[in-house]
DNA sequence: ATAGGGTCCGTACCATAGTACGGAGTCAAC
DNA sequence: GTTGACTCCGTACTATGGTACGGACCCTAT
């Protein structure tokens, strides 16, 4: 497939691949730059797509694309120990980023049960995040 | 206290305080122009710590600057509809990020499992969110 | 064989949220 | 009454993660 196939298989643009590519999360593919007419074109495969989603999935994760980069070279060298400390560090950040949020939730969930009443005269969103 | 202490009790750096000022988060208490002796120098209260905390929380539950300036407004107008609305808007998005999250979180600690037990050569950091 | 769309590449630009810097003025303590 | 820390202000720079643009080239369908 052409990069606008595997773009829009992983869910991102053509610019957004290439500059993964230009970062090093993707690898540019080699042109068969045969004397032959076929091919000035990259072509990209299965292998990719999942590269690509990778990425956005480690993304939602909270990784940097400069922590997503290590992750990648790990894969390809297979080193579990670092492996298994990122994903170790990257559990407690998040598990702690999923508290804060939970917490953020509760209060502007109040906050908007409070506002709701057109009874009382107030809606305190300036200490909606006050313990 | 003068903006030092103020950057310093909510937490934040000197130039974070102007930023915000400049962006109209936080206002800029006139200086005494007077022609006296005392005073070129911006005095901050309580007030104004409370609102650096605010903007500090807001932003850990994930509103940017742009919707915090609306939400620091709204707090003057006591725009309850639009406050509600804001305050809703936000927990659906925050309860699909704490979903993310999570989901993310139990892959990547599944991932360490595996990762851990060096009986097993793989290490599929790549496959480590699919379903 | 040519028109149109897609690709390639470099470079430039964008938004967000700051951070740094330099010179001038101010304040407080000694 | 001066020194040293702090403030003020504008402007510039940073990092992150893209997005846009323009010219040259390629590729396929008609």
């Amino acid at each position: 497939m052409t990069i606008a196939k595997l773009a829009n298989e992983g869910g991102v643009g053509v610019e957004t691949v290439r500059y993964y590519q230009r970062r090093g999360l993707m690898p540019e593919p080699a042109r068969p730059s045969g004397a032959s007419t076929n091919g000035r074109v990259r072509r990209y495969g299965s292998d990719d797509v999942r590269r690509l989603r990778f990425i956005k999935a480690a993304q939602g994760a909270g990784f940097t694309l400069e922590e997503i980069g290590q992750l990648l070279s790990l894969d390809a060298t297979e080193d579990r120990a670092r492996a298994r400390e990122l994903a170790r560090a990257r559990v407690g950040a998040l598990d702690e980023k999923i508290r804060e949020l939970q917490a953020a939730r509760d209060a502007l969930s109040r906050l908007a049960q409070v506002c709701e009443q057109g009874s009382t005269r107030l809606c305190p969103i300036l200490t909606a995040f006050e313990p």
